[in-house]
RNA sequence: GCCCCCGUAGCUCAGCUGGAUAGAGCAUCGGACUUCUAAUCCGAAUGUCGCAGGUUCGAGUCCUGCCGGGGGCGCCA
């Protein structure tokens, strides 16, 4: 058992003590049993009104049917129990609703568990996991055939939070970029470079963006080889992205993997996946090509590996490539896809079940579409017909941070309409600006601080008891208390989208109680020491919370 | 035909493992700048949670069916 980290946690272990407390008074042994799902199960919660207090939990709602009593009833009985263990720390407690707890805490136990955050400091809401991971997380891999386009911007942003929240919370990380250089795909773009190159019409199935234009100008259209000419294309393209990646303030990756590396090497790594397959008897020759029996796993059909014309299929690079992750040590692989790919989902999975992989540690993680809407009418990207707003525009248009905003504050797995026109017009709405507004607040405050008393007075300052705290100071601390959780929720998730809904909701709590509370000259030394302590801490959580989107903390706007 | 995602306020979307009177931003309307940043704040208005059943103390949330939107189902990548 992990030691409670924060105040909350530590709350709700005492609800937790004083539950079993009331369970062992009337238990014949075999509720302990049940005891581990349910105490996984015990909520501790700010309820949804103010006069229900400042936490509720559901514990005695659970403990009823354990005990056979009713809920409200057992609700009185642990808070008697609870007050009991916090003495004058907790004020007063009710029984309400179906059965809730409902707590109203002293300002004594949030000036307490204030200081505790203060003194985390940059760590606080940081994890210490119980099983830190080794994780690889796989993301925006996008085909280097073509720009970037504003999907990709939604993996890339995605897959970058991701990243940035699973190191926070304690996993060692690493990033990976696939790139698919081996198919012929990379032939269809010399093939179709070369066509505009020489003023021929551009092959059907090829690529027909503008962007092969200016392409051709750049890769030099000398070369009379497609496949030569679609190999430097793909070198271009790929440092066109790394630029674009780095615009959108996507963390640097550890690596970018090519399909084609996995297929040099005597035996190469897809040889060696198949062979393991074979061996294993999972594949069958049929109609001249091999196939994987990925039904055995849950696929609706057998998938080919190896066409009849001896090319290896997508799917053949892909499993070499998940299985020399899992060579490479990954205790946990994530692959952040877009939702054109779902199909692959469980034909990937069978096959890395079939090599022996735990498909509880391949996650598949599918990003809805990107629509583009012009005039009102939905428009589907596509690279082949060149029709898309790329990464470097939309930056251009809005910018890094409501960009990213834009682009997180959603769930991964609704589909997002992308109206350049209303996005320009709306960015300067955009609520990034408010929490980094609130940011650059706080910033000015800390400062007026520091000139008044000095930058090391105030970076000592420690929230010490009084009463009473205005609401609006309650409010804060609380919403602070909650930030380690939303945290370790939203990466649990893998949901960044709450962090930014948390953001807002901690800069609208801050906003109140700039709007309440003078700090600077507040009066008396213990009332500014304990706001400014509230300043800093909000400061960081806030600063955390940009970070972890990938958007900038300004001291100042 | 089968599979996946979505359907919640005028618009864009949250709503966690089922919990109390369903929320936010934007837009709309009315107010507030002598004060640590007005990129702010205060107030008002806004709902058949797509429809119909079911599960239970309790359903926006879970199950079934239907309707609507999007995506996917290849020896393409």
């Amino acid at each position: 058992m992990s030691v409670p980290a924060t105040p909350l946690e530590d709350l709700r272990e005492s609800v937790l003590e004083a539950a079993s407390e009331l369970a062992r008074a009337s238990s014949n042994g075999e509720h302990e049993r049940a005891s581990a799902s349910r105490r996984a199960q015990v909520t501790l919660e700010a309820p949804p009104r103010a006069d229900f207090g400042d936490y509720s939990t559901n514990a005695a709602l659970l403990l009823a049917p354990v005990l056979g009593q009713p809920p409200r009833e057992v609700a009185q009985r642990l808070g008697a129990a609870l007050q009991e263990r916090l003495g004058a720390r907790l004020e007063r407690f009710e029984a309400a609703g179906p059965g809730f707890l409902n707590l109203f805490l002293a300002d004594s136990w949030l000036a307490g568990a204030l200081a505790r955050a203060l003194e985390a400091g940059q760590s606080y809401g940081a994890g210490e996991p119980a099983q830190p991971e080794l994780v690889l997380i796989e993301f925006v891999s996008a085909n280097p055939t073509g720009p970037m386009h504003v999907g990709h911007a939604r993996n890339a942003a995605y897959g970058d939070s991701l990243a940035r929240m699973l190191s926070f919370c304690g996993h060692q990380v690493k990033r990976e970029f696939y790139v698919n250089d081996a198919g012929a795909q990379v032939r269809k773009l010399g093939e179709s470079l070369r066509a505009v190159a020489v003023g021929e019409p551009v092959p059907e199935d090829g690529y027909h963006g503008a962007y092969l234009l200016q392409l051709v100008h750049l890769v030099g259209d000398a070369r009379e080889d497609p496949s030569e000419l679609g190999r430097a294309a793909v070198g271009e393209l790929l440092a066109q992205m790394h630029s674009s990646l780095g615009a959108m303030n996507v963390l640097e990756f550890d690596r970018f993997a090519f399909e084609s590396e996995l297929y040099s090497g005597e035996p190469s790594a897809v040889e060696r996946a198949l062979a393991l397959l074979e061996r294993q008897g999972r594949t069958y020759r049929s109609e001249g090509a091999l196939w994987l029996r990925t039904t055995e796993f849950g696929d609706d059909k057998d998938r080919v590996l190896v066409r009849s014309s001896g090319e290896h299929t997508y799917l053949a690079s892909d499993i070499a490539y998940h299985e020399d992750k899992r060579e490479r040590g990954f205790a946990r692989q994530i692959d952040v896809w877009g939702a054109d790919h779902h199909g692959y989902v469980r034909r990937l999975k069978a096959a890395f079940q079939a090599l022996g992989g735990d498909p509880e540690r391949l996650e598949l993680l599918i990003m809805q579409l990107v629509h583009l809407v012009q005039a009102g009418e939905r428009a589907q990207m596509s690279k082949r017909a060149g029709e898309f707003v790329t990464v470097d525009q939309l930056l251009v248009e809005i910018g890094t941070d409501a960009a990213r905003w834009y682009l997180l504050s959603r769930s991964h797995d609704t589909t997002i309409d992308l109206d350049l026109d209303l996005a320009r017009r709306q960015s300067n709405e955009n609520p990034v600006y408010y929490v980094q507004y609130a940011h650059a607040r706080i910033a000015s405050v800390l400062a007026k601080a520091a000139a008044e008393r000095g930058e090391d007075a105030v970076a000592a300052v420690s929230p010490e008891a009084r009463e009473p705290l205005h609401p609006s100071e309650r409010t804060l601390v609380k919403l602070l208390l909650a930030f380690p959780l939303e945290v370790s929720g939203a990466t649990e998730k893998r949901a960044p989208h709450r962090i930014a809904a948390y953001a807002l909701e901690l800069a609208q709590g801050f906003s109140a109680f700039y709007r309440d509370c003078r700090v600077v000259g507040a009066g008396s030394e213990a009332v500014e020491s304990f706001r400014l302590a509230l300043c800093t801490v909000s400061k960081l959580a806030i600063a955390r919370c940009l970070d972890l989107l990938g958007v900038s903390a300004p001291e100042r706007m």
